[in-house]
DNA sequence: AACCTTTACTTTGGATCCAAAGAACAATAA
DNA sequence: TTATTGTTCTTTGGATCCAAAGTAAAGGTT
């Protein structure tokens, strides 16, 4: 049963009810009926109307022709195709800033982005806090760019696309394979968030661009980059 | 007052609603509020209060910090952002369709829809109804080639970007000097949709992305093109 | 007279009730 | 025995009611 928020009380059945999905609760393929869900969350079935709706347009749930809702199955070839979306989104943000021109403030924002991942580069090695550590990193570098953008158009378009259940970093195992393997895909993503930053600091936009496309991939885990094999989780958030 | 769906003899709220901001009945900026809307569309609150959701993550709507949604209002630089946006993704569907291979099908589709163009502009000007012929027929080449790419990822990331207000065509103001402008931005649209055909029967994938992103920019108006004064409304449907 | 507090009203979000559409099942006829 | 039709039940969509939160206004106090 999911906690509600502290503030007024009330169960986000939206968030509930991704987070149902993503841990598998409820399975792809699977029918969604609003009574049952309702029951689940305790809640009335208006709220989970409303949730179905919204999760249908991020693409979570399908609206099966005739009535209900299904949850969506995605396919290896989707998890490409989201990453390559993703890829072009950003990259089209990317490209912008470099010819628009990096502010102080946004420079300053990145520059300490990227310090912070060299500290934790530094240590050689990872520990399993540092995995959390480095995914808000990473989303602050991220959104510091498409927000210097200043569209609002690109920023929903980017957020739009970014609710696949994929593209969450919860189901990550952690062992000490896993460590290593985070430790190598870490190192390259804060290799390519340099070359990004030096492109666009140059304003450099088309350079910029193709490189923020190319670092899309490394959603896709790490070790696998290349031959595309088990590209089931991403785990490169935002 | 809209007509009802004669189906079910039910009101298409959503499609209501977007109509009656697309036509400035709600200005950009203005507040909406639920119980207004439900009675002028003679409905209840609650299928205005599912549509306003489904606008907002449209982003025709936009929630306002403290309560309620306001018309959302589009700068020209709103419009470029998402002409380029959609030429991204667009350009990704070329891509992957160029390097996947075009099936006999859709190889006969988009043939079909270049010699309908071909005749169009064999008859040297256009009247009226034209314009509706070429929105059909530029709809359709484009689809084909968003579906030809078979990923639902990516058909619904454009679709998702479709909805903006000055995606729609039906603002044209249709007198003889607007025909003229049509039919000069109708051909350089038809000689795009050739190299495009081209680059994708050809497998050159980049190259077809490449022009797919230039493409887009002519849903900016033709003769402001180079320019880019005076874009409030696209016409280069879908 | 200005500011703070309290109260009333506006507006949104949730719950329950009702109607209609679709699906499943059963019964009857061929 | 199978197919078709009618009936019942499940499930969704809409309407109305209720509660809570936020806003505005009015009155009191300093």
């Amino acid at each position: 049963m999911p906690e509600k928020s502290e503030k007024n009380g009330r169960l986000n059945v939206i968030a509930s009810l991704r987070k149902l999905i993503s841990e598998g609760v409820y399975a792809p393929g699977e029918r969604l009926k609003e009574l049952h869900v309702a029951e689940r969350l305790q809640v009335s079935r208006m709220p989970v109307r409303l949730a179905f709706r919204t999760l249908e347009q991020e693409g979570l749930l399908q609206k099966t022709g005739t009535r209900g809702y299904v949850v969506r199955q995605f396919s290896e070839e989707d998890v490409l195709c989201a990453v390559e979306v993703r890829g072009a989104l950003e990259g089209l943000a990317a490209r912008r800033l470099a010819e628009k021109g990096v502010t102080e403030e946004v420079d300053a924002q990145l520059r300490d982005c990227l310090s912070r991942g060299e500290a934790l580069l530094e240590k050689g090695h990872l520990v399993k806090a540092d995995i959390e550590v480095w995914a808000t990193l990473n989303q602050e570098f991220h959104r510091a760019i498409v927000g210097a953008t200043g569209s609002r158009v690109i920023h929903d378009a980017i957020a739009r696309n970014d609710h696949l259940p994929f593209a969450s970093a919860d189901s990550i195992v952690i062992d000490d394979a896993a460590l290593d393997r985070e430790y190598g895909k870490l190192r390259m993503a804060h290799a390519q968030h340099q070359l990004v930053f030096q492109a666009l600091s140059r304003g450099e936009g088309a350079r910029a661009e193709m490189l923020m496309r190319e670092h899309a991939y490394i959603g896709l885990r790490y070790g696998t980059l290349f031959g595309l094999g088990e590209v089931g989780h991403a785990t490169d958030a935002k």
